[in-house]
DNA sequence: TAAACGTGGGT
DNA sequence: TACCCAAGTTT
């Protein structure tokens, strides 16, 4: 295995040059480095940085964040997906309020005690926030340890994964030792870990020439780079058909909110319902669920997304009723098009409504 | 331990 | 198009 020394020095040396600039890199407030670590969590870079700005302009510290509502923090994290991160988010500034009087935590132990906090948040924000010698391991983490140790076996063993944290645990501590004045060694190797496997050490097609580690990278020697890490096998897509109905009425929209509980828990959405082989066109529901004619929808055409294994393809009409009409089935809210706006929706049905209403100026 | 949890970027 | 996979955590 390459030695502690030739890693670090040359990753932190890379590092000082070649970091990215990222708006949360701009100080070291733990509160903005710990929401960008939840960000981040399986979401890119560049999806993040226009999520984060919002969110620091609107809840800049703790405190504003424990009291804001929580349709406030949804609405703020509508799109990025993974909700739970967001309310987790919430109960974690509260606790922060009650159990450390508002006072951030420095505390490792305290910090894997946040919801939503886990082995690698609390080290990342541990060593970026506070200069703690903690060690991190992440997707980036994985791909650059695994290829510059040449780690064939599979990373779905915990086996592997611990050698991978205990590897991580001997690198930071020697960047530890590298202390300089004005530089926060530990938070920058953790940092650019993590910023070579995001910007070189890619998935596919790695950008081995520019690498840093080029010279001591086990993988590339042995010509293993394709193959390592091994991930093993995904799971399947599964495909999935629904038909969605905007109904409108006196220049209201029908919408609902989703249950707790179920995925995407308190978003709203336009009505709908997973084609059947019972109810294959979705005629049956739209009749006797929702009391409309299927002859007289105009359709909106198709949205696709995915969630999880989930490959969904939503087939989306658009309904005008009479003042008279009202629902038999379900419970839902007529709203106007400006409180659309201000209602988190699922990505996909955002999509109905950008393409149902503000495209088409109705 | 494995599955659930969302969404969008990139090839 | 159809994948792969991303600064993971929770149950």
């Amino acid at each position: 295995m390459p030695e502690a020394a030739t890693i670090v020095k040359n990753l932190l040396r890379w590092y000082l040059t070649e970091a990215r600039e990222l708006p949360w890199r701009q100080n070291r407030d733990p509160y903005g480095i710990w929401v960008s670590e939840i960000m981040l969590q399986q979401t890119q870079v560049k999806t993040v940085i226009p999520y984060w700005e919002r969110w620091m302009k609107r809840l800049p510290d703790v405190d504003r964040l424990a009291r804001a509502r929580e349709t406030t923090v949804i609405k703020l994290w509508e799109g990025l997906g993974y909700y739970s991160r967001a309310r987790n988010l919430q109960r974690a500034a509260q606790m922060i309020q009650n159990e450390h009087k508002g006072c951030f935590p420095s505390d490792y132990e305290a910090l894997l005690a946040l919801p939503g906090v886990g082995p690698y948040t609390a080290g990342a924000v541990s060593s970026i926030a506070f200069g703690q010698p903690r060690p991190i391991v992440d997707g980036n983490v994985i791909r650059v340890l695994t290829r510059v140790d040449g780690i064939r076996e599979s990373t779905k063993l915990s086996q592997t994964i611990r050698e991978l944290w205990s590897r991580s645990e001997s690198l930071v501590r020697f960047a530890s030792e590298l202390w300089r004045p004005g530089r926060n060694v530990c938070g920058d190797f953790n940092q650019s870990l993590m910023e070579l496997g995001a910007t070189v050490c890619l998935p596919r097609q790695p950008l081995c020439c520019d690498c840093p580690l080029r010279r001591c990278c086990r993988a590339r020697a042995e010509g293993m780079i394709e193959v390592i890490p091994n991930l093993g096998a995904r799971k399947k897509m599964i495909a999935r058909m629904f038909i969605a109905v905007v109904v409108r009425r006196t220049g209201r929209y029908l919408v609902r909110q989703r249950s707790a509980g179920e995925i995407n828990g308190g978003l709203w959405e336009f009505p709908n319902v997973e084609l059947t082989s019972q109810d294959p066109s979705g005629a049956v529901w739209l009749d006797s669920g929702m009391g409309l004619d299927p002859s007289k929808l105009s359709a909106l055409g198709e949205v696709k997304h995915s969630i999880t294994n989930n490959r969904i393809t939503l087939k989306v009409y658009c309904s005008d009723v009479s003042p008279d009409y009202c629902v038999m089935e379900e419970a839902g809210e007529w709203l106007e098009a400006s409180e659309l706006e201000r209602y988190a929706f699922t990505a996909a049905h955002r999509k109905i409504v950008r393409r149902a209403i503000n495209e088409n100026g109705r």
